[in-house]
DNA sequence: ATGAAAGCGCTAACAT
DNA sequence: ATGTTAGCGCTTTCAT
């Protein structure tokens, strides 16, 4: 059942129905009403591929992020998801994974389905991130179509950057930590990435800003899985801190079981400080002091300056958004 | 740039160019390589939508789940996305919510797009699921293409179904706690879907089946929310029971929650189940007996059922799979 | 092995 | 207000 089937049936031109199928005011009511009835009866819907040829475009948005399998970024999807529906987008999702061939790999695939823009979710896919990475294929996008960083931070044309602030949240909860009278505190991390580079950096400067010392020994590096940095904590015994300021709630709620495990008291023997406010904070005990990045808030900005950018107005090229420390039992400040 | 301009550039007509995008055998390795040679140059990409209008398919499936941003949907949409690009399929995503209007819209606005196959991600599109529900909505895409359900059990021509054995999951469980000389078990639930209705019935033929009553006041709709479950938990004080089995992982924290509040002792005071095996079930404190429901097994058989039904080969309409319970600290057997 | 040409189903400019 | 027609870029049959 196609345009020309709806036509004949309807005693009309091609043009005619064409004109109804997109509302189009030139069609007199009475047509319309005889059109759709016809349409509704043969329960015809209108080849997307045929009407994406000739306006180039099947209004889709490419969504990249490393792992939908990520709470974060599981839930950063979910909200793009609903916010571009409303617009009567649709999504075609890629998992790129962490590694420059396969994000470049990830990108060019993407490419060719002629979307209409690209979201990329996730600071891995920032201009700063893991050393060594470029970020041409990135700019090469963006010749084609918009491209839209979520959590990540890039130059370029054609490419807008809404990202939370995490060198000031970094620095904001540490400093907490440091003016509650901790002294050695821990950076757990799973990632170099543009965003946990940020981190470090607030953590650093809060440091310095304190007087007190950048120790390489208390920068770990590690996975973000509850039970492999409770063991490779247990198994540094010479290792001795006060405090955990962890990229990642999941690193956090590992340090809360290393604590556990060597019978220290939270927050007495050890303060902990999570990341992404999920909900893995609120069920270990005693539950995380966490950092909300804001991922919805990051989603909906995102959004809104999309629609405003494919209807060819102007928006800012970078929007930075300011965490909030959502103070919990794993801290005494 | 199109087919036209490579046509030319290279020399030949556009069917030659055709057949070299497509691997054609009938065309000679020297032409291969000229027209290959001036594709690169260009960096041409055949127009996807031209393709798909030639062949009516994109190579794209249809992915339905309520909500990627609950962790069991969206580690499923991961496996999916990451089998099915192993395939050179794409995954167009849509989050539909529970409710039947919302799903209906959801199956039609997909299956616009023309996908090649579909996939409903969660026992919320099953055959029994909440009563009053309708599933002629998924019959009706079974008529255009290949349905498949993840976790879900529908009986109809074209619809596959993958899904864990949940009610003898349910069964092994409670009997454990049985067993073990527990005598009112809290079931706790936050649907009446197709998966926890089964849940249910496992749960009541195991006390059935070991002589205890089936008590109205023992089954517990609520949230998938820790703190939500230990509130509504807290504030019935007169209800007494010294075990709970919860549907998901969420309710089961949060009963550890209330036991902690309560200042009961698990597992002596309050055995606790939890389902899904999710990284929740690690955080809390004990650590929580969990059912794995092997969600990535379930992926995986869908996609290889997938690709042989896409290919005209016959498959098994419906494959049960086995939990697993996975014994932590939270339960005493 | 290669080319010419007829669709695929729609949109939009142009004509009436 | 409605119809006619030329693309859009590809695949595929039919010639050669």
């Amino acid at each position: 059942m196609n345009i020309y089937d709806i036509a004949k049936l309807a005693g009309v031109s091609i043009a005619t129905v064409s004109r109804v199928v997109n509302d189009s005011p030139r069609v007199s009511e009475k047509t319309k009403q005889k059109v759709r009835a016809v349409m509704e009866e043969n329960n015809y819907t209108p080849n997307v591929f045929a009407r994406g040829l000739g306006l180039d475009s099947m209004k889709t948005i490419g969504i990249v992020c490393p792992d939908v399998s990520d709470a974060y970024m599981a839930s950063a999807v979910s909200f793009l998801e609903h916010r571009l529906r409303e617009y009567d987008y649709d999504c075609i999702l890629y998992c790129s994974g962490n590694e420059q061939k396969k994000k470049e790999k990830a990108l060019e695939l993407v490419m060719k389905k002629r979307i209409d823009a690209l979201v990329l979710v996730g600071s891995t896919y920032a201009g700063e991130g893991e050393k060594g990475d470029s970020v041409d294929y990135i700019i090469n996008a963006a010749e084609k179509i918009p491209v839209f960083l979520i959590n990540g931070k890039l130059e370029g044309e054609n490419v807008y950057s809404v990202y939370s602030t995490d060198e000031v949240a970094a620095y904001d909860a540490v400093s907490g930590l440091i003016e509650s009278g901790r002294r050695r505190i821990l950076f757990l991390s799973d990632s170099h990435s543009f965003s946990a580079n940020r981190k470090l950096e607030g953590y650093e400067r809060a440091l310095r800003e304190h007087g007190l010392p950048v120790l390489g020994e208390l920068k770990l590096y590690a996975k973000n899985q509850v039970h492999y940095v409770r063991d490779i904590l247990l198994a540094r015994r010479a290792l001795v801190f006060d405090a955990v300021f962890a990229t990642d709630d999941g690193m956090a709620v590992g340090a809360v079981k290393y604590a556990h495990a060597r019978g220290m008291e939270i927050p007495k023997d050890l303060a902990v400080i999570g990341y992404n406010n999920s909900e893995l904070s609120v069920c270990c005990e005693p539950e995380l002091t966490t950092v909300d990045n804001t991922g919805e808030k990051l989603c909906n900005i995102t959004v809104d300056n999309m629609m405003k950018v494919l209807k060819g107005e102007e928006v800012p090229r970078e929007v930075p958004v300011k965490c909030v420390l959502v103070k919990r039992c794993t801290t005494d400040f």
